[in-house]
DNA sequence: ATCCTCCCCTAC
DNA sequence: TAAGGTAGGGGAGGAT
């Protein structure tokens, strides 16, 4: 990496990675990212770069100092000065902190800060400048009431020279505040095509060549045509449905109004008073039921929801199929295994009948016809599933708010106080709430009730398909000793691995293992967890608000760059995308990173990742795992 | 002791 | 025709 401002600091990063061993390498034309950066430090400062620091002056004597974030000039150039000062410096809060430097700060972690005032860096600079120690308050970051909270400011450079990237991350929102910055307003998200970005469609079609990352409207069309990006954003949107409708929530309950009414006389249901019922409710194979609706004729069969039309074959115009036929042309010793050439179409949900023969969810297509030759295919119907999300949200809404969105299709619900004001059983509530959604949807879903979100979870997963079941405090030691480990969360492809290789496989075999056994084997946390997992304890509690702390966009597929100039206006696209994103939800950011994973030498098609990662508060890295589990980057 | 960076892993 | 996104928990090992 070039350019000394970013260097070492939380700033921006541009990685590329060899697939194959998993080296790190610069990438030279794009490591120029800093110079920009670089070139804004103050002239004050240079000397002290790179140099052994020297004692100057007294004026910061017993300041001790702690650096937050990103600062202008950074922590490096702070650290110096204090040295060189007579103050003390650390990049964490102590007990001897005098004085917290920021130039920007998420307001979660203000709360989170005790006395100690918060001031600009700028207060170092200057003291130093006049000679003596100036008065901090003049330099509060936030003067009490009116906070401006500053910005990361994607500023949308002018392609000019191609030697820098187009598009620079910077936090100066201290130094010359900025409330409304010059910040360009990108075009909205669902813009009319332009004439030559529908030429450039209609060429790539009539070639029968299907679209790169280099094609300026690729990035939407991506993202029209992704069920990953689709589940990712309702999801987003749910979280935050429920926050907003806690917020502005009168307190008011139509669906449990009639029900209580319903249940006015009658016998009703004793619950004491300690013990908490927590539901997860989950739709049955959601994608796969959504079609269902308009096709009735397919119910009862083997039916997979894919892009790909029926056929074990990849399409040749395809991605997988291009893949393929360009391997055939190598030489035999050329060749590395890139697998038959089934369909590589992902499945994303598939029916209870499917599942009988084998097939899973995220399964390819080609490897799933081979377990059930008989598999029907539907595409995907986007505006479906935003259509019964939606009446799934809203009609558990009108029971209650405690709600813990967790995809577009699942959430779960502490249904406690719900349970003791209608005087309903969890066997009543279940049966009412699991109607009222089959008829408001046309699609079925299960429901599950435990002390825990760990037992509700396991009850909903007896009770599939279209079902309800209730996991009572008596039962569950007895039932967790047959519950296969890979039944639970958190419990995916490589714990299993680990777990099995032992014996592992039930969450009775763990119950004999000492924990410490298991965190070695897990590590700390992990295998904490996993010891309570296996009796059924789960202490942590439903979450009803959430606090995004990232936004990230990534794209993982078709990216073939052939010219640098085709890589830089896909960072354009990308940063643009993030900072939509960001502006939609009006979050600032301390910082950036950007990373782009390169193929490996041995990989047939030329394709990179690329990922572009903003996040507010403390951590920002973006991440993903394209080269392990076979694929081929 | 606590934090940071760079990951790995998981869920939907 | 295919569309391998996204957010968060957590660990290893180094820095402070
Ligand atoms: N690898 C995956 C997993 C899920 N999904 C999508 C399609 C699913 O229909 C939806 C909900 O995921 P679930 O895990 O709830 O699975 P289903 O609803 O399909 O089946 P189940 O009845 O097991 O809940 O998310 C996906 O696209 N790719
Ligand atoms: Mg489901
Ligand atoms: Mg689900």
């Amino acid at each position: 990496m070039g350019g000394g401002f970013c260097r070492g600091k939380r700033k921006a990063n541009l990685v590329a990675r060899d697939m194959r061993n998993g080296n790190k390498q610069n990438v030279p034309e794009l490591a120029d990212w800093g110079n920009y950066m670089e070139a804004k430090r103050l002239k004050l400062l240079d000397q002290f770069h790179n140099s052994e620091v020297k004692r100057i002056s007294n004026i910061f004597e017993g300041i001790s100092i702690f650096v937050n974030g990103l600062t202008r000039p950074p922590a490096d150039e702070l650290k110096n000065l204090m040295a060189a000062h007579g103050g003390e410096f650390h990049m964490y809060q102590s007990s001897s902190t005098t004085h917290l430097i920021a130039s920007n700060l998420p307001n979660v972690k203000i709360k989170n800060l005790g006395r100690v005032p918060i001031v600009k860096p700028s207060w170092i600079v200057d003291s130093i400048a006049m000679g003596k120690l100036l008065d901090f308050k003049r330099y509060l970051l936030y003067n009490n009431q009116s906070r401006t909270q500053p910005r990361l400011d994607f500023t949308v450079m002018q392609k000019t020279t191609g030697s820098k990237v187009p598009v620079q991350a910077t936090s100066n929102g201290i130094a010359i505040p900025h409330e409304q910055t010059n910040m360009e307003v990108p075009s909205p998200r669902n813009q009319d095509h332009t004439e030559i970005e529908n030429k450039s469609a209609i060429d790539n079609k009539g070639k029968g060549i299907s679209k790169t990352a280099a094609d300026p409207s690729f990035l939407q069309e991506f993202y029209q045509n992704s069920r990953l990006h689709l589940i990712s954003t309702l999801c987003a949107e749910y979280k935050d449905l429920v926050n907003k409708l806690r917020e502005t929530s009168d307190g008011h309950f139509p669906g449990k109004d009639k029900l209580i009414a319903k249940k006015a006389e009658g016998p009703r249901a004793f619950y004491p008073s300690f013990a908490s019922v927590v539901m997860h409710i989950d739709m049955d194979c959601f994608f796969v039921s959504v079609a269902l609706r308009k096709r009735p004729d397919l119910r009862g069969k083997p039916l997979a929801i894919t892009h790909a039309r029926n056929g074990r074959l990849a399409n040749e115009n395809s991605h997988r199929g291009a893949e393929f036929k360009l391997w055939e042309h190598l030489e035999p010793g050329e060749k590395v295994d890139i697998g038959d050439r089934d369909s590589m179409s992902e499945i994303a949900s598939c029916s209870y009948e499917a599942r009988k023969s084998g097939v899973r969810n995220g399964m390819f297509l080609g490897q799933a016809i081979k377990l059930c030759p008989d598999l029907k295919t539907q595409p995907y119907d986007f505006e479906g599933y935003k259509e019964v999300s939606n009446i799934l949200y809203r009609t558990i809404a009108s029971y209650t708010l405690d709600i813990e969105a967790v995809s577009c299709d699942e959430m779960y619900v502490d249904v406690t106080k719900l349970l003791k004001e209608t005087g309903l059983t969890v066997e009543e509530w279940a049966t009412h709430i699991r109607n009222e959604i089959m008829e408001a949807t046309g699609c079925p879903c299960s429901t599950g009730f435990g002390a825990n979100r760990l037992q509700a979870r396991l009850a909903t997963r007896k009770a599939k398909p279209a079902g309800q079941y209730y996991l009572q405090a008596d039962d569950v030691e007895s039932y967790m000793t047959d519950i296969p480990l890979s039944d639970l969360p958190g419990v995916g492809r490589v714990t299993l691995s680990k777990l099995s290789n032992l014996g592992l496989s039930t969450c009775g075999d763990v119950q004999m293992k000492s924990l410490s056994f298991i965190q070695a084997l897990l590590g700390k946390k992990a295998g904490q967890t996993l010891k309570d997992q296996a009796r059924g304890v789960d202490s942590r509690p439903l979450n009803f608000t959430h606090e995004r702390k990232s936004i990230s966009a990534d794209v993982n597929y078709g990216i073939r760059f052939k010219k640098l100039e085709e890589c830089y206006t896909f960072l354009q696209s990308l940063s643009d995308e993030v900072f939509n994103r960001m502006s939609a939800v009006n979050m600032t950011a301390k910082g950036l990173t950007l990373k782009l994973l390169v193929r490996a030498p041995e990989a047939p098609v030329n394709i990179c990742w690329l990922n572009m990662h903003v996040a507010h508060g403390i951590y920002l890295y973006g991440e993903h795992n394209a080269g392990r589990d076979g694929s081929k980057v």
